[in-house]
DNA sequence: GCGCCATTTAGCGAAACTGCTAAATGGGCC
DNA sequence: GGCCCATTTAGCAGTTTCGCTAAATGGCGC
C-alpha cells in the first residue's frame, strides 16, 4: 500500500504524516539504520534478533514502517525479507527539510 | 534547556529522540513551517491564531518544540516571541538523514 | 495597587501507542 | 498428510499523548 503520493497534495501529506510518525520511535529509526548498514535487505528474523524486545513487537514496528512505505517486503519461501526504501525516505524527509534550507537552494 | 548535544553521544541521542518525537505531530511540523515562512519569529498569539485548536493546546505544542530545541523563546514585555532554530533542525535531522545518503557524501 | 492583556499551567477524559503472551497462518520437508 | 519453522495476528494492561475548559502567572497602564 503505502500511498503512491504522486502529485495529489492530500496523499502526499498523509504519506508525510505516516513517515514522520514512523520515525518518532527510536527502535524504528534504529531498524532503518541497521537495514541501511547491512546492505538494505534483511529477513525479519535477522532484524528481530538484534533487538531487545520480543519478536511480535518488532514485527509490529516493521509493519508500521511498511505502511509508511519506508520498507517493503519480499516473500522468499517461508522467510520474509525487508528491504529499505532509501529513495522514499530521502525524498519525503529530504523534501520537507528542504523547506528550511536557505532561499534558492530547493532542488 | 534543550540539551546542548555537544560531543556526548548519549546527549545527542536524547536530543534526537526529542526532536523526532516533536516532529511526529502534524501541527508541530506546521508550526515550524509557518514560523519559517514568516521570517522565523512570531509571537505565541500570532501562531495560535492560525491554528484550529485552542490556545492552550498550541501553547503545549510550542513547549514541546522548545524542549526539543527547535524553537527558542524571547520574552518581550508581556508578549513571548518564538524563534525558529533552523540550524538545529537542519543539523540534527540532516545529520540523521545523511546516514542514508550514498557512500562518500557525508559532508 | 488594580485591572487587563498575553500566555502558561493544572486537571480531566478519550484515544493512541508500546510491550507482552498466546494463538494463528503459511511454506517447506519427510 | 503431518510436522516444524519463520513470522504475523489477537487480545490485554500500562503509559503517553491530545484536545479541552478552568484557573493561575506576570507585565503594563492608570
Amino acid at each position: 500500500m503505502a500511498a503512491p503520493d504522486g502529485g495529489d497534495p492530500r496523499a502526499r501529506i498523509d504519506a508525510e504524516d505516516r513517515i514522520f510518525a514512523a520515525l518518532a520511535h527510536p527502535s524504528r529509526r534504529q531498524i532503518l539504520l541497521t537495514l541501511r548498514f547491512r546492505g538494505g535487505r534483511m529477513t525479519a528474523g535477522e532484524i528481530a534478533d538484534r533487538f531487545g524486545c520480543t519478536w511480535p513487537t518488532t514485527s509490529r514496528h516493521l509493519g508500521l514502517l511498511r505502511q509508511a512505505g519506508l520498507v517493503s517486503v519480499e516473500r522468499r519461501g517461508r522467510e520474509r525479507a525487508y528491504v529499505l526504501e532509501r529513495a522514499r525516505l530521502d525524498a519525503c524527509v529530504g523534501r520537507w527539510l528542504a523547506w528550511f534550507a536557505d532561499e534558492g537552494e530547493e532542488e
